[in-house]
DNA sequence: GGCGCTGATTAGCCTAGCCTAATTATGAGA
DNA sequence: TCTCATAATTAGGCTAGGCTAATCAGCGCC
């Protein structure tokens, strides 16, 4: 018979979770994600990285590599983006049918994702008619593990003159997302860029007929595609 | 100023939640749960049961009287009261809205009871227009912590002759709630008591127009106001 | 090539919740 | 009143997942 013909599939635990989800977005750009980093987005001690790093490889959901950082294996990533399939349907669920605003979706699913079955996950998909979009434009994963990979550049970094649709915003700062929505700043929008202040200085845009200034910080917050003009 | 103007309330994790509710439901008819009743409804030994209970009423939520059980105190029965409208809410939620059957809501409930909001909850209540009863005919507190007492009899003590609305039944097996609604014997049915055999043997009832055996084990899990003829 | 800063790891501790084995209290019946 | 079965508790141990303080590895710079 197969070794493994459908192994028991452990349950992880909330916290492994939520880490296998931080790992995948630190080394999503290839690289490897340190212990600090992961530290900082979990709002735990570095020693805690430690410690729980040496378990999760002890059972092959990443490749630890000391003093260098840490990469998730294929059934780490699976886990992953299971995890990250969850949190989107959930933020899309909470905002379509239940009167969410999109500034506060996101502690709520950060929750949820732990709690709810893979049934009703796609019970949601299904009411949803299949979203393939976050409320704040992140590509929804397939129940398969599959994830769009589109290439995007944050407004802090487009071409002056360029025209962009702005694709995604980060969605980690609630005051962040009601000021962009007060500003029209959301996913399908199309922007010129006019101009942009040197000394890591504003950028302006045209939206529509309007004109924005956008600072800085905020600009790295907005991830944009190019727009044939 | 008060003492406690809103002292910090201090988020109970899940299995202080899940012993809340099980003493709730064991000293509902007024006494004292006992230390292995509560430890068999949880699944877990009583040594853990035990430990449990100390620190429960350590941390005054429960009242403990050693080698007699445990009841709730003031805030131990709202904090049991609040699971258990998250719980029922929730059952509501996923039969009315994502198309759940009422035999496989209560495993999804019992998870998710831990993770919601008050908020999401409000929200679902909201959207179902504040349910008073589960799927199963439970009873739902207000968010107040108000809870219908209705006064019910199982159709096993039910008197031969009596005319009965069966109002609540027992939601702890998939497998007989599957049966239950196969036979009609859902929550508004109306039921005459035509006889019932000697020795705990089976009750019969008519339904509309049909008749029902039913044996006293699931007598015993069906519970009925009287109704005049 | 060595110094020293930074980040990672190790050592040691803590709480929540579970467990088994051993012990003790309660109360029904002889 | 004494005995003894049963239920409850205590003793002691384990894992997950945190913490702080101490140590160590890597590497850029003099
Ligand atoms: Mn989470
Ligand atoms: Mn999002
Ligand atoms: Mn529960
Ligand atoms: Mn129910």
């Amino acid at each position: 018979m197969h070794a493994t013909l459908r192994d028991a599939p452990t349950p992880l635990t909330r916290s492994v979770e939520d880490y296998l989800k931080v790992i995948y977005h630190l080394s999503s750009q290839g690289g490897f994600a340190s212990t600090s980093d992961i530290a900082a987005m979990l709002e735990v001690a570095p020693p805690s990285v430690s410690g729980m790093v040496k378990r999760l490889s002890e059972t092959g959901l990443i490749e630890h590599v000391p003093y260098r950082g840490v990469q998730l294996t294929n059934q780490g990533r699976r886990a992953a983006l299971r995890m990250i399939r969850r949190h989107r349907i959930l933020e899309v669920y909470l905002t379509q049918q239940l009167g969410y605003d999109w500034d506060n979706v996101h502690e709520e699913a950060e929750r949820l994702e732990h709690a709810v079955s893979d049934e009703l996950i796609e019970r949601m998909a299904g009411a949803l008619g299949d979203p393939h979009y976050d409320p704040h434009g992140a590509p929804i994963p397939t129940p398969g593990g599959e994830i769009e990979e589109a290439e995007l550049i944050t407004l802090a970094d487009a071409p002056v003159d360029g025209v962009l649709e702005l694709r995604q915003v980060n969605d980690d700062d609630p005051a962040r997302l009601r000021y962009l929505a007060d500003q029209g700043l959301t996913p399908g929008t199309r922007l010129t860029v006019l101009e942009r202040q040197p000394f890591n200085g504003p950028t302006t845009v045209r939206i529509g007929a309007a004109t924005r200034v956008v600072g800085r910080e905020l600009a790295l917050a907005l991830w944009c595609r190019g727009v044939q003009a």
